[in-house]
DNA sequence: CGATGTATTGAGTCGCATCAACCCTAGTGG
DNA sequence: CCACTAGGGTTGATGCGACTCAATACATCG
């Protein structure tokens, strides 16, 4: 089984108790009381690759999370220009409680499985829920966070440093998943395609392309095949990404 | 008085009752007993133009609302690049609880005052109040809605666009306020410097201004002296910021 | 095997950054 | 009162980085 796979694709589990995302997910502080009302309320749904699992103006009917798969949220001008402002993995909440409209597009970028609540039922369990709120309020700090964060990247930084900058949060957010040595060297497989890329680091393909040709001539990373890639070094890829004091402690 | 004044930098009203921006802040929901708990807790604080209200890394004590001013949320490359994420306006909130290390540079553009709490006093109240935490959840997602649709302008419009679309959402912002008529030519005073607006839109002050002297050539706004501007034309502006379909409907 | 989606690479162009000169306004002190 | 200075703003010349257009390679699938 390939990295990928085993890191954004594992199986779907519909018994709670042994869901491997619970941990992570919005009912990650909910008593058990609580959960099995969420345990009733649930219904799972699954989405093929390159389905719109929701898009700007349609009216929304439940939410839910994200459970296997990778999605992504993005808006779009009319004359084809797009731009991804965020990336969903498991565990991650899609819907805004108390909006009866969808804001953004969000498409799968591969197949994806929702654990999904009817939104009028949801807001009611979340209007008295001692842990759903809080939890979901933290989820959604994070998320400002990560897109604040991302505005640096798209206001500021070049191409190059685009492309090391999301290889090395890749990289990071896979070794803390495998719980892997510190210093060895890291792969996994890229789950988007250079056009997903593109559109999330505010670039064109070609450059995209050209721009891990060069990080690859110049040793940063080693690809093999179309998506394997392999950090050698993860300090030098921080370089790269610019902002090498950054949060990210590296001992 | 200049509307940037009327606008940006009410008159400070120490009493809760008397509070102009009360019923857009945190406290909009809170019940009269909270809103007196509240009113203890509180203690209000200026901070001169240019003065840094907190800074990334630093140990936080407080959290509250902008009561006047204006105030931006940026952080910095340490080669000198910076961009800002986002614009503080009364009654918007700051602080993250839960957090007691700030994640980013908080800087007055203008004289600000601030209404603060003590984070831990806060965050107790927080975890008691019924009204307090889905009014901070509603304000959190209003401004993750705002950063993605930043993401949009930072990552795929052009710098032209990119001025359109900022004073586009000044004006529309100026108008709800002021609650001026439809279709009546606007203008207002734009609160921020070259340098500022360049630090948020992902530019060059040369190239601000450039594009300010091109709209202003094209009569999609008329300038008077340095920062103020007439909008003749709200749906013209609206064609020049690229997204002419978009959320925010004229009639 | 062709067909289609995806990726790489090259040549040419354009938008924005850079470097630099100059203007305007407000504030300061002689 | 006026020269001086400093911060903010405008405008011009030039170069580079990323986009555009285009051709080719590779992969997957029916």
């Amino acid at each position: 089984m390939k990295p990928s796979e085993s890191t954004w694709n594992m199986a779907v589990v519909k018994d709670c108790g042994a869901c491997p995302i619970q941990r992570q997910a919005i009912c990650s502080r909910c008593a058990s009381d609580e959960l099995n009302i969420l345990d009733q309320m649930k219904s799972y749904r699954t989405y093929s690759k390159g389905e719109m699992i929701t898009y700007t103006g349609a009216p929304v009917s439940h939410v839910g999370t994200l459970v296997s798969g990778v999605a992504s949220i993005s808006q779009g001008l009319e004359d084809g220009r797009r731009q991804i402002m965020g990336i969903l993995l498991p565990s991650d909440f899609i819907g805004r409680p108390g909006a009866r409209v969808a804001q953004y597009d969000i498409t799968a970028s591969s197949e994806v499985t929702m654990c999904r609540f009817e939104i009028n039922a949801f807001e009611k369990l979340l209007a008295t829920s001692p842990a759903l709120g809080p939890r979901l309020l933290e989820m959604t700090m994070d998320e400002l966070d990560a897109a604040r964060e991302w505005m640096l990247l798209l206001g500021r930084k070049s191409a190059r440093e685009k492309i090391a900058t999301l290889l090395f949060m890749i990289a990071m957010k896979n070794k803390s998943l495998s719980g892997s040595d510190a210093n060895e060297a890291l792969d996994f497989t890229l789950p988007l395609t250079r056009e997903t890329l593109a559109d999330y680091l505010g670039l064109t393909i070609e450059t995209v392309s050209r721009q891990f040709s060069a990080l690859r001539k110049d040793g940063v990373i080693h690809v093999q095949g179309q998506r394997h890639i392999t950090i050698p070094d993860l300090r030098r890829l921080l370089v790269e990404a610019g902002d090498d004091y950054s949060g990210s402690v590296l001992p």
